[in-house]
DNA sequence: GTTGTGACTACCA
DNA sequence: ATGGTAGCCACAA
């Protein structure tokens, strides 16, 4: 499989579903897990076409610092929040500790 | 072909 | 820590 198709989409998704519950992972990361480690961009392009009810763990899926790629304080920062809290990974302050829950793949 | 945009990063003052 | 800048690249217009 694999050539040079757009199903780099999928390919990101197939690993974002990947990460282990409890553990998150940079936008980079994953970029670099597909194989294209210069798309941390697209990787987040991506994201933001997944559909609501999906079974994908995006939320495990922060920016290289360990904050949510949104504004603090927004709808979605607030519910990615209380998705990664209910599986115990905690924020310190703006952001996730991530020399705790770093997902090492 | 060009331009603007964005759920990104790394680097530097 | 915080803010600005430059590099990045798929995609839509």
């Amino acid at each position: 499989m694999n050539k040079k198709d757009s199903s780099l989409r999928e390919l990101i998704w197939q690993v974002v579903a990947t990460i282990p519950r409890g553990k998150v992972a940079s936008y980079g990361q994953i970029a670099r897990l597909c194989g294209y480690p210069s798309h941390a961009r697209y990787v987040g392009t991506t994201m933001k076409d997944l559909p609501r009810g999906t079974k994908l763990p995006w939320h495990r899926v922060l920016r290289s610092n360990g904050a949510p790629a949104f504004p603090p304080g927004s709808a979605a920062y607030k519910k990615q929040k209380e998705l990664l809290e209910r599986e115990k990974v905690i924020f310190k302050g703006f952001k996730v500790p991530l020399k705790q829950y770093q997902w090492d793949a």
